[in-house]
DNA sequence: AATGAATGAGCCTTCATTCAT
DNA sequence: TATGAATGAAGGCTCATTCAT
């Protein structure tokens, strides 16, 4: 019953105001987590008024899903696949298209530390979205979108070693690889502190160009 | 601790009682996840008063924690690492310890068999352990304890092998494979359907094997 | 999701709690209307918590519901009408299947102070219903159920006297009747606070008689 | 009264944003009713800032009396009852002056048509009206003050008929008519659609003439 | 005059937990 | 022991109204 009129905000105190908001939100999600944050306190937190909050965003859930996004488009942007090059959210440096420019050591390990740089950017507001994908399928949508791209892109870089791989299942290799660099990666940050990322670096590039070649 | 009196039944009518809760909240919970499951639904599931319900358990974070603890005794059972032999969750069939009676192959594939086995047992209510574990250190650490072992056993069994082997960092290695197997069936499992659980099984098995050896 | 569970009270205790919180709506909204009565306010003014009230009704507008149930049962069992004669709302005195055993005139006089008497019982919360059956057909509904039954009744009395009266299309001649008996009570009651309510019930029964016959 | 300067327009375009937020008004609360738009909505649906919208009016009450006074000027004007002859609402055509031309069936069933013309005006807007006039004295008395100006005209007219009359309180009589034919047409109208107009208008006449005469 | 971003009181509702019986 | 009625803090969200620009 009769549109709410999200606000869509153009002018520079409304944006500063938005962002506001979204900051006080990966603030208290990533201490607390999404279900303990409730509205009005990210309004609060934000200093803004909960009605304020309520203008531009239809709900709690889809702030969140705008924090997703700017994430992943964060995280995409190095590795040239972000969808929406005028994100407002921040970018991170270093691009990802090196890759073929390298002997396939380290080609695998750059990749590695990319992945490593991304997860690195709002570590404690990822894992609650990787918590939150766990928990409904609705969520584990928006992140999917993104890392479908990531295994396709993943996919035509394998192809284009194709002859020297002795892996016939191309699909199936990348599926378990991009599994396995996120899964350990996601682990030695979000769960030991980063304390073995050298050496879980060294390892993993080892298992993947032993697997691979 | 236990000031209000947390009843630990010993009599068989009790025990049922407290077996009919659990059951309820695992239906419920692997259902609807555990914060959109309210205690009195579990409690009016289980055929119990909510009343009973709070006689049992001190909150219903101390159910879960005991759900919990109970998944990973029946999914540890098997591999003989499990604490607690007489506990009261269902144990799954099919030891572990044959690992070294096999080839190398047939061993790794046989683990993640093994761990594969594990995870589909009341496996949307592992899902669901996964995010809240994910979510709040407090509940991670529960599944740290057992992890931990996990991890011992791996690295011991591996040395076994050690002079057949090609890494050196044990620890880390066992890690990564701990890891990486997880995720991978995790993913496949929970994520995919298990629709490709015999490609994934398959490279995984490659993939680690090539590493090691 | 998941069966809210309203409590359905057979105990004496919680009957005299749902009485309460009846009487409580009947009064707040009689005074300030539907509208402007919140669920808390009802609550408060019980003696009751918030939370009894829930669990009680579904939400306002089914304890709006019952008040009407209520309403109707104690204005239509005099005219010996009612659906539930086990209702728990009071029951005016005065049957009115006394109608046949009088004169043409002293009938349908009798029948219009039976209108006034339901009227004259909770009639400030009556002027309410009356407002909101005005405002939604969902309302207006369950007015219907009842007032459908008062036509038939209606118009099958008039069919006894069928051979001494002049009009001939009885369905409309009851229509009119009622609507404007109903109206002419009304007004008088709600609006002109029963000031002339002896001359309207004198000039009412001699336009329908005359009319009539 | 009116500190906060409530905007008195005399100019064109004034006038025109004027009328705009009425008719928004209008449009929407009666396809919602009053309770249920927001002045934001009216505001938009007018192509009006809120701001402005509060320029012209004190609250969302003091629009809504405007609106009521507009529909009975309208409705009242074809009556030659208007107070307010250059009354920004639009008239409805059709004079009602010509009553005593005619025979004293066809004066009465004029009459009744003219109602039912009244009511036909912004039908379901004018149900709205009915529905809040009966909730809160406060919009009831505006009513009012038009009907209290019919019931002096009609008992006016029924004076020149005085000596073939054979009621004697003719001020009663007068209220019964006037609140009879207002309910029939009301019901008919708002009720059942207009369907039954014809035989309404038909027996209504009767009853009316037959108490009368 | 006009705008519309901002406000915040207050509404409806849920649910973990208590306690008298 | 067991029950379940009762509680009330807290959450999500709306909307009439204000005010700086």
């Amino acid at each position: 019953m009769g549109e709410k009129g999200i606000r869509i905000p153009k002018q520079k105190r409304s944006m500063e105001k938005k962002q506001r908001i979204k900051n006080a939100a990966i603030r208290l999600m990533a201490e607390k987590g999404y279900h303990s944050t409730s509205s009005n306190e990210i309004a609060k937190e934000a200093g803004v008024s909960i009605g304020t909050f309520y203008s531009y965003y239809k709900d709690k859930k889809e702030l969140y899903k705008e924090l997703v996004a700017d994430i992943y488009n964060a995280v995409l942007a190095p590795m040239n696949m972000s969808d929406d090059p005028g994100s407002d959210a921040d970018t991170l440096s270093g691009p990802f298209d090196a890759l073929d420019k390298h002997s396939i050591e380290e080609t695998v390990y750059l990749y590695i530390q990319t992945v490593f740089k991304g997860h690195e950017y709002e570590t404690a507001f990822q894992r609650e979205i990787a918590s939150l994908s766990e928990q409904s399928d609705e969520f584990r949508e928006i992140e999917m979108v993104h890392k479908r791209k990531l295994t396709k892109t993943f996919t035509s870089i394998l192809s284009a070693y194709k002859d020297e791989l002795k892996v016939r299942d191309l699909k199936t290799a990348s599926y378990l690889i991009l599994t396995t660099v996120e899964a350990a990666v996601h682990d030695t940050l979000f769960h030991n502190g980063g304390k073995n990322k050298k050496a879980v670096s060294r390892e993993l590039t080892a298992m993947i160009v032993a697997y691979l070649f």
